[in-house]
DNA sequence: ACATGTGTAGACCAATCGGTCCAATGAGGC
DNA sequence: GCCTCATTGGACCGATTGGTCTACACATGT
C-alpha cells in the first residue's frame, strides 16, 4: 500500500467507526484491525495520535458533506427548493446503509471539549458549512441570506439527530416537506 | 448516606459527567471519585453496571428537561411565544455555568447503538418531548399540533447543537428571535 | 443480646486503553 | 551491488477500563 492510501484509509475507516460510537467508544485497535494496517503506520502518518487522526477524519467527512449540500443545491431555483434538494438528499444518502449513521461532526464534538485539535477542527467545519449555505442563498437571491443559512443549519442538524437517534430517515424527509 | 441518597446522586454525578465527555468518555472510577462512593455502591444500586447507570440517568435528566420546558409553556399565549420562552429559559439555564454542557440525551446517544437498555431510555424520554410538546400545542389550539411540537423539537435539538459546539447561548437566543 | 438483611468499603481481576520504540522491509538513486 | 530513507510490522509499556467478590458496618426486629 503507497503512502497515500494509507493515509486515506485511515482517515476514512476512522470517521466510519467515530460515527458508528463516537470518538472515545473506539479503540486505536479497532480502527487499525478495521484498517488492516499495523500501529507504527498509524503514528507515522498521525504523529499526533488519536486527536490527530480525528481531527484529520472530521475535516474530511466535513468536506465531503459539504460537497454533497452544494450539489443538492446546484439545480434549484430558490434556497428553499435547494434547502428541500439537500434534506432529501442527504436522507437518501444516510438510508443506502441499514442503520442512520450520525453526523462525522457531532461524533466528536463531545471530545472535543478537552482536546484543542479536535476543537478546532470541528469549529472549522460548522463555520464552513453556514458559509457555504450562506454563499447559495446569496446565489438565490434570498433575503437575509445569513439567517436563512443559519436556521437551515440548526434545522439540518436537529433532523440528523433525530433520525440517528429513530434509525429512520423521516425526521430528514419530514424537514424537507416542511420547508416546501 | 441513606440509600436514596446514594442513588440519585449516583445519578446526578454520572449525568453531569455524561454531559461533558460523553458516555464512553468517562470512566466509573471517575464517577464515584466525584460522588466520594466507593465500588460496592454502585453495583448495589445498579446490578446492570455503567449501562443501567446512565439510563437512569438518562431519564432522570430527561424529565428535568421536560419539566423547564413545560414550565416555560406556562404562562404563553400561543405557542410561538412558548416556544420562544423555553429557548431562552433553556439559554439561560445553560448560561448558568462557564461551558455550555450538551443535552443529557445526545451525550450517551452514540454509546446507545449496542447497549439496548440505552436505547431504550433514549427513545422514551424523546418521544415522551414530542408528546409533552405536542400537549403544549393542542391546549393553545395551534393548528396541525403534532407537525408544529416535532419541528420545534428539531429546531431545539439542532439549536442546543451548535450552542454546544460553539460554547455559546447565542444560538438558542437566535432560535427564540426567529421564531417570533 | 442476638439474628437478619441492607448497604458500604475497597482489594482485586483480566482486558483494553493510547502511546513508544526499534527492527525489518522495500523501492529508487548511484 | 549498495546505500538511503520512507514506511511498515508489531512487541512492549504503564495506566485505566468495567466488573466481581468478600469483609464489614449498622440499623432494625425480636
Amino acid at each position: 500500500m503507497t503512502a497515500p492510501d494509507t493515509r486515506i484509509t485511515l482517515i476514512k475507516t476512522a470517521s466510519r467507526l467515530f460515527r458508528r460510537k463516537g470518538y472515545s467508544g473506539v479503540g486505536l485497535t479497532e480502527i487499525l484491525t478495521e484498517a488492516g494496517l499495523p500501529k507504527g503506520s498509524l503514528y507515522y502518518h498521525f504523529p499526533g495520535g488519536k486527536p490527530e487522526l480525528a481531527a484529520a477524519a472530521t475535516r474530511w467527512a466535513g468536506a465531503w458533506i459539504e460537497a454533497l449540500v452544494q450539489r443538492s443545491f446546484e439545480g434549484a431555483k430558490t434556497f428553499e427548493e435547494g434547502a428541500q434538494a439537500a434534506c432529501r438528499d442527504l436522507a437518501a444518502t444516510l438510508a443506502q446503509v441499514d442503520h442512520i449513521e450520525a453526523c462525522p461532526v457531532l461524533s466528536v464534538l463531545q471530545a472535543a471539549s478537552d482536546t484543542p485539535l479536535l476543537q478546532e477542527a470541528v469549529q472549522e467545519v460548522y463555520a464552513s458549512w453556514t458559509e457555504g449555505l450562506a454563499r447559495e442563498a446569496r446565489r438565490l437571491n434570498r433575503a437575509e441570506p445569513d439567517a436563512a443559512a443559519y436556521a437551515l443549519q440548526i434545522r439540518l442538524q436537529g433532523a440528523w439527530v433525530m433520525a440517528y437517534a429513530q434509525h429512520s430517515q423521516q425526521p430528514l424527509l419530514r424537514l424537507a416537506d416542511e420547508i416546501g
